[in-house]
DNA sequence: ACCTCCGGGACCGCCCGTTTCT
DNA sequence: AGAAACGGGCGGTCCCGGAGGT
């Protein structure tokens, strides 16, 4: 039996179904980056990845089911990858946490500053309207802010953290000061302030260092 | 018995334009506030006040012209009266922060919860794609940052606030905080874990003070 | 008693009711040669202009009414004066014709020629829909033709035109060919073809002159 | 007994996207002819064949699309099969010209006469405001006026037109005299005027035969 | 004579989803 | 698995006209 057949499938553009739904993906997540989803257009997903209805109805029973697959698929990941794997084990949350917020800061395009947190600006968006929704991306903060919780309670127990911090509460109160800065910036849009903002956060951050003592 | 004028006008519902005017605006916010500028509907506020498409096209040209009559006249004096005006001549700033911040955050129905701030819903909403606009709110932002980093100074030279702290930073990080804790519970919309980033958010604010010597 | 009140009049802009007339139909002309009447807008009228709605139907009862008093004020005096003047008593119409043909072609600035004949526009667009106005333009169209074929007759006793020539039927492939040329020349826009048709129109008025006889 | 598939085709109404499509082109052209482009209203369209949105919009991206293809799929035709067929390879251009004209205005009904000329209506409503438009239907005009010179030309090669005939300034003289005869008719719409135009039309096309000699 | 305010309809564009067919 | 035709509805814009008031 030849196998030779699955070389020329890689050529063909079509009849690739992972393919199509990745490209789908990627594409969607892109429109809502930059239009939110509503303001998203199925249409023009469609023209940009020249996917017809049909294949994209075959792989997404709704628009609102492709946005759960992005969330899933792009965003999650990205969460994942800046902020849950520096802090898996670390038992220097506050050092882990000054660099992830600096670092995410300092590469940032224009352009990813304009559009703001992918994640935030569904949020914002959706969750008063779509319970779901709400709940989907919610998943994804409490992973984060548990996560940070956990680090937090790590570097208390190897006395990296001050005791009297509440590890759930600073977690809480961090995270919403990443939204607020990514939040805040799209609107007045300047570097300067961001960097101001951020040597707040830090100074903020580095205040729940313990006092050294001697 | 007298029957001044004024009395006669509260009668008369038709040819009032201020009060058309009025109830455009207020009908609007709150379409705005529950689904955002996209999702608002023209139609759906026209229903709502009773009004018709000609007498809100004589108002205002254009569904964006409504929103930023929206963003002055319903959502300003908002922001004026909860923020700037506690702290105008204030010197001590972390009270007024503090009891605003609690305060309001108590003061929140269940679906204040859910929409969230107004404010933050439209910048997250429209900036990336309406420049007008972004600098619309972005003059409101800049505002409510300019009086808390003025109550800031004030209190560092009453020695309320300590003189390490600079004031413009903090007061950005402070609004990115109020936002970002607004935003960050439209998603969990639990009275709980807001509870516990406030308090959080109240503890790097008492940081902010003088360490007592003696 | 005192009439100085009236110099005062001419100062004051408003309360002038025939200049408010006599500008609404003149920015009326502009609207509706460049726009067509469907095209042009009473609101944008008004706007140019400074009236008000409220003045606008005072002096004009619709905005057709405003259409025929366009073409009375405006277009038939454009016609009176280029066309019916010259040929009012003339002996040598061939010559008067050849002349207004071509002077007029030669005067045409480049905005004329896109937007061509008012006369001939409002007829292309309205005659099939609005029998009124399709009366009301065929009395200027018919004073045209008349005043062409009585000057031909007149040419025909002084022995400057050829007594075969039928003045009515001449008359009015005459005016056909004015209104075909400049409707012709709104499509191609060419003046190097403009002038090969004109060309030929003036060998074919050449063409109604007696043959020399020796 | 022989079921062809062609005879079932004509039973099935819906999903037979070339029939749509022509039925709205039809529909439209109808529609544009007597009411103009901005007078027609797509909603009717859709009325009268019962057509929905969605259907029109993937057919046809827009109003304007639709009329350029109206213009190429209605009327470019009528152009190629009552002038250019017959000029094709026509060594007297003359006779054929004259029994254009005359046939075609013959043939015309009352309606025709009211409506007038397809393209010159466009033409006078849109040309001055749409230049896409404009191109369009001038390559209509100059395929037409290069036909005739064309033709011309031939003639005068096989002695059936004077010499010192201009091909191309004849052709645009002579498309202008239909164009404008057209036009005309619909202001005065008289049978008897028109007849007696065209005589005059007649007249000047005889004009460009040699002078017999001998 | 003029003006603000308002009435209400109709326009085109575009949307998301479904069906039919290959 | 994909492609194309189609279904309808709702979106904001803008229009002409008139009523009430000065």
């Amino acid at each position: 039996m030849n196998m030779g057949a699955s070389a020329v499938a890689t050529e063909q553009r079509s009849r690739d179904p992972e393919r199509t739904r990745a490209r789908l993906i990627e594409c969607a997540f892109r429109e809502i980056r930059e239009r939110g989803f509503e303001g998203a257009s199925l249409d023009r997903i469609l023209a940009d990845t020249g996917v017809t209805k049909g294949a994209l109805y075959h792989h997404f029973g709704s628009k609102a089911e492709l946005l759960h697959a992005v969330i899933d698929e792009a965003i999650a990941g990205m969460i994942e990858e800046r902020w849950l794997a520096a802090l898996a084990r670390s038992e220097d949350p506050i050092s882990e946490l000054r660099a992830g917020i600096v670092g995410t800061a300092g590469s940032l395009t224009d352009e990813d500053i304009a559009w703001g947190c992918p994640l935030n600006n569904i949020t914002q968006e959706m969750a008063a309207t779509d319970d779901e929704l709400r709940a989907h991306v919610e998943r994804l903060y409490s992973g984060w802010r548990d996560s940070i919780a956990a680090a937090l309670e790590r570097g208390q127990k190897a006395g990296n953290v001050r005791g009297d911090v509440d590890p759930a509460g600073a977690a809480a109160f961090i995270v919403a000061g990443i939204e607020g800065l990514a939040g805040t910036t799209k609107s007045h849009r300047s570097r300067a302030i961001a960097g101001a903002t951020l040597q707040e956060f830090v100074r903020y951050l580095e205040g729940m260092r313990p006092l050294e003592t001697g």
